[in-house]
RNA sequence: GACCUGGUAGCUCAGCUGGUAGAGCAUCUCCCUUUUAAGGAGAGGGUCAUGGGUUCGAGCCCCAUCCAGGUCACCA
């Protein structure tokens, strides 16, 4: 792997510290009493400080000169005087060590005392200073100026995911961004617990993937000699344990789907599901807006939240319409006790493709998904499924054809769905009958049947009502970031190829000339038959690479082995 | 999967009709003891994503491929 002029500068400097005997990667557990974030919300003129923290930027000023200091906390100025750190005759600290061999992007401790600067600068005088760790790769840094406004920003989506570990180094708002998810998890966390439920692990290797209609990931256990799949939900394990006698359980939950990937969705994803005994889906309602509302304070201390052109507010109680209302209301169709073909019609007439495949409840959700979906930007709870579509919900306690079920829609996307849980296993065993049915008409996301599942039920499930919450996409609308991508810190993304390091090409001139060692450049051309561009590139690597080289002569161009 | 856009120095980007590869920051050398996008002077740094083709000549035109972003389709 070729190196660039600058990672060539900073191994040199490397070799130049180890001949001072200086470490630069040393072990040594290292001392500190205060980080940049704590130096400047508590201001002492004069006293001392031990920091460390990864050197940002440098000011340098002849014998004097000023840096930026970054922890985990923030960035902090630092001065470095060159007679306070070399008060002796030899100034090699400063004139070498310090200005020659750091480099930005190093890890030093910083020891010193806390004065203000001419210009306000609250800044820390350097005493002393080690080096903790050499970075060998220059950091794609950007620059602000005196208005904030930001320079050569490491922008590129590409680099900045691949490379998330630059990114969080150059770029604070994307440190924010996760420091807010953690913020977010703790704060759920906070809420179930003291609500007195239990977090809960389950499978995520799962022999049938059940719980959400999705392709799965296969992989196969070698000892078992059984396909396994990765978990595409962990709904039903769930209900299990409240089968087993748990009255509150929750999981944050590591999903996969085998899908197509983009903006909002990630082959790996993170839900949130939770199960109560003794609760139906309006109990939910209330306890969805409830923890959302303490959650957005939480994150970003307000309810209000900014979405692209939207603006949101997590504040409680949220409006509450049901399906039919809301196809109601923007289509003027109502879907009560409408037929399969009637819905056809209707959709067809509404400009949506349909097909076969679709049975009613599909048919709705098309309706709703085309029609409706995108005018709710507050936070709403959609209400009342069709039964077809909701196979693992209870049946509506008014109306046999629908289902006690709700989503939350924020910015026209769904960020939570619950029901009241289906606990019949007979009625369980039918809808899951009826998937089977849909799959045979092609629709390829319809649900496997769980055995054990239903056995489960079996032995009696008391009524319990479930929520699932998508963790990403919440996280999005609490941080602004229209990606996913934003709000992972490692995005799936393609493997980058690995650039060869001698081309075949280049190879096989390079095996025709150890034969014989020096040979007339057009003599090697003519046998190496390759087209004038892979000739070229071909002798331009190997000579780059310094294992050839060409040497004009009286006689002419010739090509000599290094 | 379809279409659109992009890939040039460590980073951000220019690069005209096809005619010797450019800038700012970063790096290196020199000057500079309270700067903050520090400043001044000078220098070096390139597989123009990859592979073909057209051409006297390709960063630029054509074909294929790879990677990314976006739109749509599919999918919770």
């Amino acid at each position: 792997m070729a190196l660039s002029e600058q990672e060539l500068v900073r191994r040199e400097k490397l070799q130049q510290l180890k001949a001072l005997s200086i470490n630069p990667f040393p072990a040594d557990e290292v001392e500190i009493d205060s980080d940049a974030s704590t130096i400047k919300a508590d201001f002492q003129e004069g006293k001392q400080v031990k920091i460390a923290g990864r050197l940002m930027s440098r000011r340098i000023q002849g014998k004097a000169s000023f840096a930026e200091l970054q922890d985990s906390s923030g960035r902090i100025q630092v001065y470095f005087n060159r007679d306070e750190i070399c008060p002796e005759e030899d100034k090699s600290k400063y004139n070498e060590v310090y200005k020659k061999l750091l480099d930005i992007g190093d890890f030093i401790k910083v020891e010193g005392t806390l004065f203000v600067t001419q210009v306000g600068e609250k800044t820390v005088s350097v005493k002393n200073f080690e080096l903790l760790s050499k970075a060998l790769k220059p950091l794609p840094l950007p620059k602000k100026d005196k208005d904030g406004n930001e320079y050569d920003g490491f922008t590129d989506p590409e680099q900045r995911y691949r490379q998330r570990y630059a990114d969080l180094v150059v770029n604070p708002h994307v440190k924010d961004v996760f420091v807010k998810r953690t913020k977010l998890f703790n704060a759920m966390r906070q809420f179930f617990n003291d609500a007195g439920y239990f977090e809960v692990e389950t499978p995520i290797l799962q022999p049938i993937p059940g719980g959400a209609a999705a392709r799965p990931f296969i992989t196969h256990h070698n000892s078992l000699d059984i396909p396994l799949y990765m978990r595409i939900a962990n709904e039903l394990y769930l209900k299990r344990l409240i089968v087993g006698g748990f009255e509150g359980v929750y999981e944050f939950s590591k999903n996969f789907r085998n899908e197509g990937m983009d903006r909002t969705h990630n082959p790996e994803f993170t839900a949130m599901e939770i199960y109560v005994a003794y609760k139906d889906y309006n109990w939910m309602m209330d306890f969805c807006e409830q923890l959302l509302e303490y959650c957005a304070l939480a994150v970003n201390g307000t309810t209000k939240a900014t979405f692209g052109e939207h603006k949101v507010d997590f504040k409680a109680p949220y409006k509450r319409i049901t399906m039919r209302d809301a196809i109601l209301e923007h289509t003027g169709f109502d879907i009560d006790a409408k037929t399969e073909e009637q819905l056809r019609v209707a959709a067809i007439e509404m400009g949506i493709e349909v097909d076969d495949s679709m049975g009613k409840g599909k048919l709705i959700d098309e309706i709703f998904g085309e029609k409706c979906e995108g005018n709710y930007i507050q936070p709403t709870f959609i209400t009342d499924y069709p039964k077809e579509m909701s196979p693992l919900c209870k049946e509506h306690r008014e109306n046999p054809e629908l289902t006690e079920r709700f989503e939350l829609m924020v910015c026209g996307k769904e960020i939570a769905n619950a029901y009241s849980e289906l606990n019949d296993p007979i009625d369980q065993r039918e809808r899951f009958e009826a998937q089977l049915k849909l799959a045979d008409r092609g629709d390829d996301e319809a649900m496997f049947i769980d055995n054990d599942f239903l056995r489960a039920l079996e032995y009696g499930m008391p009524p319990t009502s479930g929520m699932g919450i998508g963790m990403d996409r919440l996280i999005m609308f609490l941080t602004n970031n229209q990606s996913i991508q934003e709000v992972l810190f490692f995005p799936q993304m393609k493997p980058e190829k690995k650039k060869v390091a001698l081309t075949d090409d280049a190879k096989s001139v390079l095996d025709i000339l150890k034969k014989a060692e020096k040979l007339p450049l057009s003599d090697l051309k003519a046998q190496a038959g390759l087209s004038n561009k892979k000739w070229d590139k071909s002798i331009k690597e190997l000579t780059k690479n310094t294992l050839a080289k060409v040497e004009k002569t009286a006689e002419g161009l010739f090509v000599e082995i290094v």
